[in-house]
RNA sequence: GGAGAGGUUCCCGAGUGGCCAAAGGGAGCAGACUGUAAAUCUGCCGGCGAAGCCUUCGGAGGUUCGAAUCCUCCCCUCUCCA
């Protein structure tokens, strides 16, 4: 699988990169295998598609050649980043932490290659919580300045709404473990998001000071929708990696509903197709268009989920929505299947009682019971205004009961609004 | 440690005794229009089988017929001084 170009010149064309040190040095830096490395929080037990950008980034640099080190910051994670946040976060426990980071290393294996040594996961609780403050001060607090670290951009939020000692530290940490990485793993690459790049550079002055060596740092754009709206944040709340927290079905149709201005830039993030290939893309409209969302959606889903979820969710999406005519010969690169069958089996699916549905279940009851909205009151609102169906067929009374009169071959279609579907089946 | 300012519903931010489930904006949701897009317009936007009731304005008490608003104590944040 090695291609050609270097690594540094696909993440760029690809847009990948925010900021970096100087490309000419990194570019050939990477000509030769090399270690890079990204550092993942472990602030939940599950990545969410925000993450997507560094992860697909390592995947660049494995494809290529190189060995991605996964840094979770099991130690970091015990202090908090104040980057480019308003507020402090919460501060987790050590058990906790644990148990994301564990989670976090089996999610990350369905996109990275850990077999022999060709990626690694670290987690800098181990030798973040054994260090001395004192000696730590001596060793490397004496390398940072305070005025330049005020200066930062990345603290400059904070400054204004107030930043503790903890916090103040972060970079520090932050710095430590590059330079901890580049001594023990002779990784002298740290990428990360866009709001990293004063951490980044620390790690960088530090290993020059400490190691008299030339290591090399690249941001990522921070990832927002064209409408400015932070990735994947919706009305249920984040999309998840974890299948378990956003079904394959969910997380497919978000990427179907990606705005249309974002389409080649997500193509190009999020996907593996070849550059030739997404920029045909530009300038297609309507029909056209929506028929590339279907195959960044299935790309990514694929990628996040497997082929075989991604089909079914693919599949599932058609059965309800309708098929979309995919051409031949666009981004003819991707593995989507161009015709299929029409199946529902993948829309999320409650499972009811035969009692229960002989009964009948008002309506309102019925869509908050199955996730359609949040609380009754939510799911009367929605009755109320229009946006509930049951069976394509708008639902005229908050309290109509649903029952096993509407029970169908394929269940009981719910419909919160034109996009968010859920189906009821019979226990 | 001293002096001031402040903590309001998802976020920002009004409200200083009843008309407050709390202005306004943002986000979000729904409808119309569409292409499962955007923009726009309209409605909704604490909970409850909804008349009415219940829970919310940092926390705990208190005053009052009645408190987000007044008093006491506590917690937290910011600014200035030491």
């Amino acid at each position: 699988m090695p291609e050609l170009a270097n690594v540094y010149e696909v993440l760029d064309s690809r847009g990948f990169v925010a900021q970096s040190t100087d490309p000419e040095a990194i570019k050939e830096h990477l000509e030769q295998p090399r270690t890079c490395y990204i550092g993942f929080d472990p602030t939940a037990d599950s990545l969410h598609i925000g993450s997507l950008v560094p992860i697909l980034a390592l995947v660049h640099m494995q494809r290529h050649g190189h060995r991605p080190i996964v840094l979770v910051g099991g130690g970091t994670g015990l202090v908090g980043d104040p980057s480019g946040k308003t507020e402090m976060r919460k501060l987790l426990d050590i058990k906790q932490i644990e148990g994301n980071v564990a989670a976090l290393k089996k999610q990350l294996s369905q996109f990275l290659d850990f077999s022999a040594g060709r990626a690694l996961l670290v987690n800098n609780a181990e030798w973040l919580l054994s260090l001395g403050y004192i000696e730590f001060l001596r060793d490397i607090g004496k390398h940072f300045s305070v005025n330049r670290m005020l200066a930062a951009e990345s603290y400059k939020l904070r400054l204004e709404t107030g930043l503790n000692f903890i916090e103040f530290n972060y970079m520090l940490l932050q710095a430590y473990d590059f330079y901890y990485l580049a001594k023990h793993y002779d990784c002298f690459v740290q990428m990360g998001g866009n709001d990293q790049w004063g951490n980044i550079v620390a790690g960088i002055d530090l290993i020059r000071r400490k190691k008299k060596d030339i290591a090399f740092g690249i941001t990522f754009p921070l990832t927002t929708t064209a409408s400015g709206a932070k990735m994947g944040k919706t009305a249920s709340g984040a999309i998840w990696l974890s299948s378990e927290k956003t079904s394959p079905f969910d997380f497919f149709q978000y990427w179907v509903n990606t705005d249309d201005r974002d389409v080649e830039r997500f193509l190009k993030l999020y996907t593996f197709l070849p550059l030739e290939e997404v920029e045909r893309v530009q300038g297609l409209e309507g029909q056209e268009l929506n028929a590339c969302k279907t195959i960044l959606a299935y790309e990514v889903t694929a990628l996040t989920h497997g082929v075989r979820q991604a089909r079914a969710a693919y599949e599932g999406a058609t059965g309800v929505f309708g098929q979309r005519l995919l051409p031949q010969d666009l981004l003819p690169s991707s593995t989507i299947p161009r015709t299929i069958e029409q199946k529902v089996e993948a829309v999320p699916t409650t499972l009811l009682s035969r009692e229960r549905l002989r009964d009948g279940i008002p309506a309102f009851q019925l869509f908050f019971e199955v996730g359609l909205c949040s609380s009754r009151s939510a799911a009367r609102r929605l009755i109320q205004q229009g946006g509930a169906y049951v069976n394509d067929e708008r639902v005229r009374q908050f309290d109509a009961p649903v029952g096993a009169a509407h029970l169908t071959e394929e269940g009981i279609m719910l419909k919160a609004g034109k996009k968010k579907i859920h189906c009821v089946r019979s226990a």
